[in-house]
RNA sequence: GCCGCGGUAGUAUAGCCCGGUCAAGUAUGCGGGCCUUUCGAGCCCGUGACCCGGGUUCAAAUCCCGGCCGCGGCACCA
């Protein structure tokens, strides 16, 4: 078993390439077969390959998990579809159309041959060379393969398998101006496919009907067809995968949406950043497997496997969004600090300590509005594992408590809820970006000051919050993506 | 318009090839409970689906036909 994934690298993957591209090499090892890479980077013109996304797509899916046994660029092979369409005109497969475009159309759609489809094999290889040495301009000869004239669908009738390109104009970023002559995708995969052993090709099912017209070329040359599996197309709710929207955004609000790799976006890239696991991709596309319909992959679902896996690995800070001043009266002194384990039940994460202000028995620590409100309604809440609190009453907005007791069954016995608490003076200060749809919601507010010693792209989960991920610390002001709840 | 392919709960998926064990399984969501120093996780209970109509058959989610809906393709793009 040998499969393949080839992405044409002229952007980003993204979730919907993951399917393909995971499920392939699933397959391979699977069946202790070979998984090959090949960038197809054969139209310099419409579809100019991007040099860095050579480089950007091998790490996005060495991210995701996928290793490859053998790696091809299809730019650096011209010199063999050169060899291998000489050996099809031979064949009486291919022939050199020297009709204009739009006449060719009317041939094709009268289901009738061109005047150069029976040109002698002798002809059609000079045709050939003169074309491959620059002879002729962009526009004015193009290879084709012969198909069934009579196919219901046009598209398949005498297919383009080469033409030509001034790439004087539109350089290759790889080859230059190497080559003026260019296959096209059907022709330079179906020969790969082939030439690379590929025994099962798993692809995207838009692939369809091009898996027709590369049958007619395997069966020109004598060589026999890989078994096929198209898959649905992916959706992800509430995200862009879209190359083309993507970039058209891009282009559109160039301030807006800087790079392909934005957390709005669906790229692989963009869902890295955003904080999801190359295992909740990977659990995701598995569960989808290898069907030609459709999915919408929902968002609660990712975030469902997501929270799972981050769950037992991550510390849990405190932070409050809305803060609001609490006075607490007749603290005992030795309360001044506490340590606090990072994970309740993960003991290699540790403990921080908590260091508070306790001026003549009296705290102030803040909380968030909403758990003020239960404050005041309950009478007891529980400062998470630090100590239970009575209300005791609100003036010139200043919220009044008084210390019970630091004992947990306390409040369990009160039913106090557990109220997570930043320290007065003790915070920082968190800035979370939160995406929704295209629009990113900004939320801010204080962390306990433990969180100065977060690293940029750390995760943890902020209790009763949402996990987020660190994009900036080191200043006076943390920020962070909010991953999901 | 023309070719081709699909349609199981809100979402995703299992079962369909080889009809009965499917009064349809699983995950997530939603409702409730237990537990828990989170409104998180875990555990338990509940909720909710075979697109519609015919046919074949003792028996259909599964096979056949028609309809409807959805998707893909119709490039000198990949």
């Amino acid at each position: 078993m040998r499969t393949r994934f080839a992405p044409n690298p002229d952007f980003l993957i993204h979730l919907g390439n993951a399917r393909p591209s995971i499920l392939s090499y699933e397959y391979a090892k699977m069946y202790k077969g070979k998984f090959i890479l090949r960038f197809e980077d054969t139209d310099p013109k419409t579809k100019p390959p991007l040099p860095e996304a050579y480089s950007a797509i091998k790490e996005d899916l060495r991210w995701l998990g996928i290793r490859w046994d053998e790696e091809y660029i299809q730019s650096l092979r011209m010199e063999i579809y050169y060899s291998i369409a000489r050996e099809l005109i031979g064949v009486r497969g291919a022939y050199v159309d020297l009709c204009d475009k739009k006449e060719f159309l009317k041939y094709k759609i009268g289901m009738k041959p061109c005047p150069h489809r029976n040109t002698a094999t002798e002809i059609n290889l000079e045709l050939w060379d003169k074309m491959v040495s620059n002879y002729f301009e962009e526009g004015d000869a193009v290879l084709r393969v012969k198909t069934d004239l009579s196919h219901p669908d046009p598209s398949l009738r005498d297919w383009v398998a080469f033409r030509i390109i001034n790439t004087e104009v539109n350089p290759h970023p790889i080859v230059g101006s190497k080559y003026v002559v260019w296959p096209t995708y059907n022709y330079a995969a179906g020969v790969d496919d082939h030439l690379m052993s590929i025994t099962h090709i798993l692809r995207g099912k838009e692939h369809s009907v091009n898996t027709l017209k590369q049958k007619y070329l395997y069966d020109h040359l004598g060589w026999e067809y890989p078994e096929v599996i198209n898959l649905g197309r992916l959706k992800l709710e509430g995200f862009i995968l879209s190359k083309s929207k993507i970039k058209e955004l891009m282009v559109r609000h160039p301030k807006v949406f800087k790079s392909a790799d934005d957390i709005r976006f669906g790229t692989i890239a963009s869902l890295r950043n955003r904080g999801i696991l190359s295992e909740t991709i990977r659990k995701v596309i598995l569960e989808v497997g290898v069907k030609v319909s459709d999915a919408t992959i929902s968002w609660d679902n990712i975030a469902a496997i997501n929270r799972k896996l981050l769950d037992l690995e991550v510390k849990r800070l405190m932070f409050v969004a809305h803060p609001v001043e609490v006075l607490v009266r007749h603290v005992p002194e030795r309360l001044s600090s506490v340590t606090i384990p990072l994970h309740p039940t993960n003991k290699r994460l540790g403990g921080r300590e908590v260091r508070v202000n306790i001026d003549n028995g009296n705290l102030t620590v803040l909380l968030d509005s909403r758990d003020v409100q239960t404050f005041k309604d309950v009478g007891v809440i529980r400062l998470m594992e630090f100590m239970n609190v009575k209300y005791v009453s609100e003036g010139d907005g200043k919220v009044l408590g008084e210390f019970i007791s630091t004992d947990l069954s306390d409040a369990k016995k009160f039913r106090a809820p557990i109220i997570q608490w930043v320290p007065y003076g003790g915070y920082v200060k968190v800035l979370i970006v939160k995406p929704e749809g295209l629009k990113l919601i900004k939320v801010a507010g204080y962390g306990e000051a433990y969180m100065k010693t977060l690293m940029v792209g750390e995760v943890v989960q902020l209790v009763r919050y949402g996990f987020i991920k660190v994009v900036k610390s080191g200043g006076k002001i943390i920020k962070a993506i909010y991953i999901h709840d």
